[in-house]
DNA sequence: CCAGTTAGCGCAATCGATTGCAATAACCGG
DNA sequence: CCGGTTATTGCAATCGATTGCGCTAACTGG
């Protein structure tokens, strides 16, 4: 089909290991310069282009790197592989996506079927804590976390601020008067879920409040579980004036239940949300929430473990915290005298 | 690193090429049922994996499929990806997955840089109808459409029964009274904006209703661009009750628009969507529109794109079309009298 | 002017799996 | 018992690019 390095040779009357050394910028200065650019044009007008098998048998690079997110119908994640991808492709490599569920099963299963395409790392969104793969996977492949940190190892990683961005929500409501807060948290096996929640303590005691009986956690991070979970918690202590979600979907979550309840969102009760997912303004009311810079969660990733794959050198372990943001909407407003 | 066919061969003192016959599916029968066993058992024992460079070098197959998609961050795509990941992910093939941002030249890039990676086929969500590549590629590829068809060249494709969608959202206003029933169709240089803006105008044709002066075409599909023009739209006539947008994010630029014309949905205004994309059930007004079955696009396209892999007899060119449903819910009503 | 570099390029092996062809042995019917 | 299948396996080439090694010629400095 398309021309190989075999076919430029012949034409050229030189040898296909002269012209593959002429057309790789990290050997051209072995050959003769005037070779090269023969070579280079040569190479273009038979449009060559190289065959990524045959070089990656030999090398055993593929260059392609596995990115294994749990549900990519979560609009938390397009955002962030897009950011991936952009970056990737730039340097020549290919993203492998696959879905995971959630699912320990399936995450081995997908990781074992990433690594028999012989990818050259992985970039994991997976949230899981207590992950017996990662350990092990670490040790036999470049990795970079994403969305999550590692309790265990220390892994490279890529993530929100936690501490930052729940001081944000917290302040805001307490601005706005408010002193009953509670926290619809996320799942405690997961990376963030148990962050957010430690980080939401902390930042309510510096104020001197207290969150005894005011924390729930959902065990997903379906609107649908958390609205079982709000719906418990708001009707166990009807003095809570403000809820932050550990995610949009929480949130959301909440602002049903509260409906549900009859008290209404923001007149009632201040909600706020967790990442500014994509129509998180126009929902009802327009959620008030931490905005998390998803593309560059991504293309940092890609970034870190580019930096593990070129490099020789063994570079220390970097844990990047992104600075997250608040966004200001409808669903909080300021405490009402009752 | 992992064991090879070689190793096994080593190991059981036969020769490579009959563990290879053994191991694949196809050629066991050439080999005798007791070394087939045999051979698996090593296989397994060694924990065997076959290096696809090595049989993609030699078939010239990757078993990868390019997938090709405006944007990975339009909702309506995710759901679309996954059917197709898990049907090929099922079949031993993974997809490559790119954006195009709806540009030309990305996308002959994007195009150039997966047919760099030898891919197998092509699955393309891209809009555009008159495209300069397709009738190029389909020649050098198997291809599948998705989420649009081809006018000029006839080409496999999975998409929604636009016509079908397009009655159901028209017939319910109809039903609920609406007589001066406009369009915010999308690009006329998308195949679905096209198909959309042809099925409103003859629906409206078959129940005695002029179309003249009621619709307008973005230029995009941005809920903004959505805003300008829907409010120039229902400014020009008031008469105007009913709206049926060519997406979601159109139906949602209206209802904006609506809104800043001081025209509450669905009180004076019904406005009804198109793909309902996650959340169209928790915007303000909960959006009335026609769900297309976005995983079953994937899944189907994936299932057509293998079959033209696997079989070598030449399938006649197959168009699926996938019914969508009404979902009926905040943002129509009843006409009511002025 | 000569020994010693160095630049430039060719040779050939290699990565791991696949496959047409050949070789051997077992087996069949007549 | 023999020519001819048939079943099973081995041999070796091949896919296309990479790379250690070695060869040749030019070039350098003393």
């Amino acid at each position: 089909m398309s021309a190989t390095l075999k076919d430029i040779a012949k034409k050229l009357g030189i040898h296909p290991a002269t012209v593959s050394r002429a057309l790789n910028p990290r050997t051209s200065h072995l050959v003769n310069a005037a070779t090269v650019t023969k070579v280079r044009k040569a190479a273009a007008a038979m449009d060559y282009v190289p065959n990524p098998m045959a070089s990656g048998l030999r090398t055993s690079r593929s260059h392609t790197i596995g990115v294994v997110i749990p549900d990519l119908t979560n609009p938390l994640f397009p955002g962030m592989v897009r950011g991936i991808q952009d970056t990737l492709s730039r340097a020549g490599y290919t993203p492998l996506l696959v879905n995971t569920d959630n699912d320990p099963d399936e995450e081995a299963h997908v990781v074992a079927s990433l690594s028999a395409r012989r990818v050259d790392g992985f970039i994991l969104a997976t949230a899981r804590r207590d992950h017996p793969l990662l350990a092990d996977l670490s040790e036999r492949y470049p990795i970079v976390l994403i969305n999550r940190v590692s309790d265990s190892v220390q892994l490279p990683s890529v993530a929100a601020d936690e501490q930052h961005g729940i001081r944000l929500a917290v302040e805001h409501l307490y601005g706005l008067g408010h002193r009953t807060i509670a926290h619809v948290a996320g799942p405690p096996w997961s990376s963030t879920g148990h962050e957010r929640a430690q980080a939401f303590a902390r930042t309510m005691r510096d104020h001197g409040l207290s969150t005894a009986k005011h924390v729930a956690a959902v065990d997903g991070w379906s609107i649908d579980s958390a609205r079982d979970v709000a719906l418990r918690l708001l009707s166990s202590d009807p003095s809570i004036t403000a809820v932050v979600g550990a995610n949009d979907q929480l949130a959301l979550g909440t602002i049903a239940a509260a409906r549900a309840l009859k008290r209404r969102c923001p007149r009632d009760i201040s909600i706020v949300g967790y990442n500014d997912m994509p129509f998180m303004d126009i929902v009802d009311p327009p959620l008030t929430t931490v905005r998390v810079p998803q593309n560059e969660i991504g293309s940092e990733a890609a970034r870190l473990i580019l930096s593990q794959l070129v490099e020789d050198v063994v570079t220390p372990v970097k844990q990047v915290r992104l600075t997250p943001e608040l966004v200001i909407r409808g669903s909080t407003a300021p405490l009402r005298a009752r």
